[in-house]
DNA sequence: CTGAAAGCGCTTACAG
DNA sequence: CTGAAAGCGCTTACAG
């Protein structure tokens, strides 16, 4: 292997000449650099990151870590992140889970393997994580940002999308619509975004005078399947609704199959709500109005932020991310009033 | 912070010694052991990962590079193989393209930049890479592997689908359905898995005695929108066939929606069969029969065939992946020659 | 502008 | 079983 000390003495000059012409820091005189970098191309250095992290006491590098990639906006989480920190001349590790096991300690094992790799910050996923996990992590290191989801503990560490603002435009897009009575189809109210989506939804909902009955709660598996399965408990509970707000575009593409195969019309009877803008809002029948969210946006910043923290790397950061509706074809108006 | 050398102080033995007790190599006697045991606890001490890489002249870290997060197995990639490094106490730095510039050029550099940071190997996601860009690549360093495309330059280092089986596969299904006059709509026959998938189905239609004008290919821009455009530019042409097998998911959800826009009804009319079994396939209306692939798979014996090549890591590799039909309500049996 | 030297935190023959 | 020492490839005061 060439090291700089090859350079140097091909050069003709002291170790510490040869650093200062390759970090282009310190002065150097013009011919003292251009022996250098002959001597650089002849032996065809290449400086070793290690060393230098060693002597810097820096690898230049973030971790993430990434709970579930099945997760729409993870795509655009890792690009957008591992984007950001090329541009900052950094490096990110990547880490997931390794079971399917609760999130809670594999994030917290991965976000120690993360340290013992001697990241400068770290960055982690955090939708499906609870405060008390967020605590814990951001008690083992100082350098964390969490991804899709707020943390009390320490606000300014938490990048994510208002989901509140999300559930108010869906209820005000029905509402405007005509629709009065409501179901929310969810997997998991302990999930923040979902609470946050609803809360948003029932704000604005009661905000125009609704009462508490006009919103009819159903939980099942986040996937087509389990919105297919919410779709029938709903026909089968005589729901007197006619729109139905998911959480999640694929649980809403099985809500209207499901009512579909109910006998019911999306939407002329019931309006489906989607969440996300996802494959699924966009390829099923009927596409989806759903809301759309800025997942890159969301990296991007918490990376931002991350890199003013470890380098004080200074650039603009945003702290506001608000969702947007997306109107197609499973919402309508009301028709008729389903008698109930 | 807490050194190896405090540590060996604090329980008074050598650095050598306090050195094996941490990596459990070498003998020690039971009570020094645990003497340092003691101190490691008390001092909260966590060896750093540099000083080790600078000792060991390896950081224990492998590469990757994703030119394309759209793609849909690029998550399945992802989460394979970091998963895989994992496994084998490795990390792994991702990178992606910096630019929408030509991939050929964003991957030689992306690459660079791994090695510049000295990764021991590095895996490529190659779809959309030429053999010249391999070859480059290759020739900069030894240690990698490319994903998702074959290397003629070395296939030892390709993993990647038998997307001519995919292709079979689709023209068996079809011409057991009865048809014989097809359509293929890609994106581009210049990457590679676009021409294996034409290649696979060619072979099988015409070893069934069909003439060469029995498969028209189409392409356009690999999205909805672009299969839309195919399917409207089939129905211009007076296309006389009955059957649509598209590269890519997307492409066939939006040809089966052009054609109904065009007053053709899938399948009864025109079956049409997609490719890679994403969210596109089975969201869209009605759901596509489609080639399932076995991404993550590729991934996995891709990363351990680099691990056994950086560390000599043994594992069993497989080397053959063969995709599958997965039969769903976009295709069925002719039911009427629509008289070309 | 330049170079010798110390130091970053480990690992690993080597000698005892 | 144990420890002093050399070495991994850089950076960076410091003195000249």
């Amino acid at each position: 292997m060439v090291t700089l000390k090859d350079v140097a003495k091909r050069a003709g000059v002291g170790l510490a000449t040869a650093s200062r012409v390759i970090r282009e820091s310190g002065s150097v005189s013009v011919e003292t650099a251009e022996r250098v970098r002959a001597a650089i191309v002849d032996l065809q250095y290449r400086p070793s990151s290690i060393g230098r992290a060693m002597a810097r006491r820096s690898l230049d590098a973030l971790g993430i870590f990434v709970p579930d990639y099945a997760d729409t906006d993870v795509r655009c989480i890792l690009e957008a992140a591992s984007r950001e920190a090329r541009v900052a001349n950094r490096i990110m590790f990547v880490t997931g889970s390794r079971s399917d096991g609760p999130v809670g300690p594999e994030a917290i094992a991965a976000v120690q393997e993360l340290l013992d790799r001697d990241c400068d910050g770290i960055l982690v996923v955090a939708q499906n994580l609870e405060e008390s996990d967020l605590g814990k992590i951001a008690s083992m290191f100082e350098k964390v940002v969490f991804i899709d989801r707020p943390f009390a503990g320490n606000p300014d560490a938490a990048f994510h999308v208002a989901h509140q603002i999300g559930g108010r435009l869906a209820a005000e897009h029905l509402w405007s619509f005509g629709h009065r009575h409501f179901a929310f189809v969810t997997d998991s109210l302990l999930v923040w975004s979902n609470a946050a989506k609803l809360e948003g939804f029932r704000a604005e909902i009661f905000g125009r005078g609704a009462a508490r009955e006009s919103i009819e709660v159903f939980e099942s598996a986040p996937s087509y399947q389990g919105g297919c399965e919410s779709a029938i408990r709903i026909l089968e509970t005589g729901f007197g609704g006619t729109a139905v707000f998911c959480s999640d575009d694929s649980m809403a593409a099985g809500v209207a199959a499901g009512l579909r195969i109910g006998g019911v019309s999306v939407p002329d009877e019931i309006s489906v709500v989607g969440y996300g803008d996802s494959y699924a809002a966009r390829y099923c029948s009927p596409p989806l109005t759903t809301v759309a969210v800025p997942a890159a946006e969301v990296a991007q910043q918490a990376v931002r932020s991350l890199l003013r923290r470890c380098y004080g790397i200074q650039c603009v950061t945003e702290r506001e991310f608000s969702p947007c509706l997306v109107r197609r074809e499973s919402s309508s108006s009301t028709k008729s009033d389903r008698g109930s």
